[in-house]
DNA sequence: CTGTTTATCGTCAGGCAGACGACTATGATC
DNA sequence: GATCATAGTCGTCTGCCTGACGATAAACAG
């Protein structure tokens, strides 16, 4: 099977972005609004071409910061510090239209940005609950009040959901959506956003703290949440919990 | 950004295989021996161009029974049956040094194969253990005995492996590695040959008897193992082990 | 018949998670 | 300033699961 450079077929190579971040405890997802046709109006997973020598991983990061304005660090893992990994690739031969398009979606965790989206239009990029826009999906019949996310970017946004609510459960992942120094109770809300289940917060407490290499005390303590003073914490060195947060049954 | 047909970068978009299965205590990966430059002589995954109206998956299912002849069953899981699922996405600039190629990496799990590889050429394809595959390649700068693998597939059969690794803690899908009907024992091996330990007997026999939906006892027994008659098992209809399958630590 | 091999059942101790009580330290409200 | 609401933190207890390992069972090889 020898290459013929103009011989194979003619394929366009993309990266779609599932940016997450918890917002008013909700998991929330960044997303455009499409200007032009097809799906003209919905909204859509941010994304765009890769370009000729560029990784696909350069790729999403560059596509990433000029979306958001959000830099994506080198070790990820770190508190505040934007985690991006690759999730799937999505290449049925009719998912655009247009042409044949492979896809190869990322998942980005970030924390919760005080500005809503710099570098981006407030008009055509937001954040939204992942629940609606699941849901809404769901009911696709329904009039087009709402209208659904576009070309397969649905199941796209179900995927890296999933990786990222299992993947909180044997990682440290979760400190990626808490701002640099934050305390048990953030750090517990985070979980309980992204699973959409109430946590015991003394179990919770006893876990994290019990586990090492999670979490590093700074020393300092805040009220910002309220109630009686909290520790401050970062996140430790650690990538891997074992054993892992169990996500309560059902 | 409009779409322009002739304006995209030329990307070419391939599946490479990991395929996996359990060979005499040991885990062992198919590879083809290249025919053609470069790398001409060296050892590849297999895999090939994604056809224009063709899926991934079906792309990845199609190249694996035109090099091996073996079908992929739809519901994945069943014992004796074949098992796919996409591993992840390669596409560094110059992975390939002819032109741009995207290969969309895909993981087969399969029972042992009575014959060799039927389909292909018994020169150019064979099982090897992924123990000395990646053991070589650690040390490429050796004499150029056994060759290491072409192009980034050190990389992605270390990552399919470490797929396989790991998915069989929380999932069912060992039994992808045994035939139709198999005993205790013969799962526990094929735990001890992807994972590289040695597990206890009497633990196992615990643990994979007493998870509800993991093994179904068909009635018969069989002595084909030496020793006392053993239970012989189908897999069960689940597919996820909670509480899962311990890896050993260290 | 005896030793070897594999399968299967049981026992026991330690670790961890879920349920939940108790106490502490703030700010808000009266 | 007393009281209340809110959140954080420490403990206790119980049940489940796992790892270590003893014991028995049923085949085959000599």
């Amino acid at each position: 099977m020898p290459y013929d450079p103009s011989a194979y077929p003619p394929f366009a190579v993309t990266v779609d972005l599932v940016v997450l971040t918890v917002r008013r405890h909700a998991l929330c997802a960044l997303v455009v609004r499409r200007g032009e046709s097809p799906y003209e109006g919905r909204w859509a997973l941010p994304g765009g071409f890769v370009q000729p020598k560029e990784g696909l991983a350069a790729a999403a990061a560059r596509e990433l910061e000029e979306e958001t304005g959000l830099r994506v660090h080198e070790s990820a893992g770190q508190s505040g510090g934007v985690h991006l990994e690759q999730l799937a690739t999505y290449g049925d031969p009719d998912r655009d239209p247009r042409m044949r398009v492979v896809s190869v979606a990322h998942l980005v965790l970030a924390p919760d940005l005080p500005a809503p989206v710099s570098g981006g239009d407030a008009q055509t990029v937001r954040w939204a609950p992942v629940e609606s826009l699941l849901s809404l999906e769901q009911e696709e019949s329904r009039e087009a009040a709402d209208p659904a996310l576009a070309f397969d970017h649905h199941r796209i946004l179900a995927d890296g959901v999933e990786r990222a609510r299992s993947k909180i459960e044997y990682s440290a992942l979760a400190t990626a959506f808490c701002p640099p120094e934050f305390t048990v109770g953030e750090l517990r809300r985070v979980y309980e956003a992204v699973w959409g289940v109430a946590l015991d917060p003394r179990n919770f407490h006893r876990k994290v703290t019990g586990t090492p290499g999670f979490l590093v005390p700074t020393g300092g303590t805040t009220t910002r949440q309220g109630g009686r003073p909290a520790q401050l914490f970062r996140a430790g060195g650690a990538t891997l919990l074992n054993p892992p947060m169990l996500r309560p049954e059902v």
